[in-house]
DNA sequence: GATGACGCTTGACATTTATCAAGCGGCCAG
DNA sequence: CTGGCCGCTTGATAAATGTCAAGCGTCATC
């Protein structure tokens, strides 16, 4: 455990309150870790070893059943996930797989519960960031129960054009199939679904995107800040 | 705020370990509020101003955009609702309302984050408390982004009969386009997913459901522990 | 430079789900 | 008792989405 790293740690809001003594002793036995793509880090069903801090790369949480599977969610620098599985001691209830080369912080999962016990500061910091996820997939959820296909891509659209603040011309930050998968649909879905939105300015040149018609676009999509917001 | 309702909070996991002084602050200008049935108690827009207790009858949270409606979940007696929300201090981003007539406590949302703030044991209760909702809403968008509509039926009627725990032999608890609404999907698609069950031994009578198959059921179901447990 | 894997797209078709309309039956108010 | 409202069901149809198969282009490897 390098200063580096511990810095990278003390970036994160959730431990920003922390003081060194304590963050120190959670850090204890954690360690840097480097995967290639496509590895899986866990499975759902696998007991909670690690809070993961992504600290390079991208990390997709997928649920698979009966031979289905999705993507619940995608993670990227720099940020925890499965917080709320290291916190209650249980499994992990979502998979997770490089989607590129990645490196990953892990902390033992002990340590953090041992942390919430002991830092009140903590606590109240891991209070904000649990809310926080609970209100993220909120929005997921209302996004595919109360959204079409064509309107959930539109929706991610024009979110990532706001994020990526760059006047209409936007990057994918994903192939297009987890893509789909995380709009909850077909590749080929998507691919119509693209073909849809052609009429209302969306260009497609591979990862490469323009809106050319953020007015119609956003008429089409109806983005509703209590889905789409943050 | 009777004793009497004192007492009902403190069954609470959430409230459990508060010191009786620390509970008598945050339940300071806390009241009991009786509602009659089809109320609306918020919208999501709305503040966050109260952490509610549902005492007694029963409560849908839902959310809207585009003239669309749908059922996120249904709260019973007795459990807090909107936690996440009371403790960030924004909107409350689901809307409620009463599907029965009920006893709902209000607890003054300014309060809890003073508790949050002020008292550890509560603290750690509160990210508990959250996990466990965040993970409830993690496995209900699993179920309705891996299965079909047949299947969440089917997969509500098992749970319903092990909680219900009467042999096959369940009563709805809402009404039917309420747990259409739930289930995303329409009343009509409801109907005929109950007629599709038939050949598994799901008999329908009114509000009244007999489930005579159950091995069949769950063939078709192929319940997850990730997905249905708890 | 050839080749094969792979991601994406497109077309044809099947399945799932929603919509619209009608009718049935219980239940409450007059 | 009776009329009308309302929840539920059913049928016909439309829309949305998934599946299967084929083909295209890119890119890494040989």
């Amino acid at each position: 455990m390098r200063d580096s790293e511990k810095e990278i740690v003390r970036s994160l809001p959730l431990f920003s309150s922390m003081c060194d003594d304590n963050l120190d002793a959670m850090l204890a036995g954690s360690f840097l870790q480097r995967f290639p793509t496509t590895v899986i880090l866990f499975s759902e069903s696998d007991l909670t070893d690690f809070l993961h801090v992504l600290v390079e790369g991208q990390v997709e949480l997928f649920a698979s059943t009966n031979n289905r599977e999705g993507t619940m969610t995608l993670i990227k620098p720099i940020a925890t996930f499965v917080l709320a599985s290291a916190l209650v001691d249980g499994a992990y209830q979502l998979s997770a797989r490089t989607l590129e080369a990645s490196q990953i912080l892990m902390i033992p999962a002990e340590n953090v519960r041992k942390a919430m016990r002991e830092d009140p500061d903590f606590a109240q910091k891991a209070v904000l960031e649990l809310a926080a996820c609970y209100h993220g997939v909120v929005r997921a959820y209302k996004n595919i129960k109360l959204r079409t296909a064509v309107e959930r891509l539109a929706n991610y659209l024009l979110v990532q054009n706001r994020r990526q603040n760059t006047k209409g011309a936007i990057t994918l930050p994903v192939e297009k199939r987890t893509l789909a998968s995380m709009l909850g649909m077909t590749p080929e879905n998507l691919s119509r679904a693209f073909s849809t939105l052609k009429p209302y300015g969306v260009a497609v040149e591979g990862a490469k995107i323009r809106l050319e018609k953020l007015d119609d676009l956003e008429t089409l999509a109806k983005p509703s800040e209590f889905i789409d917001s943050h």
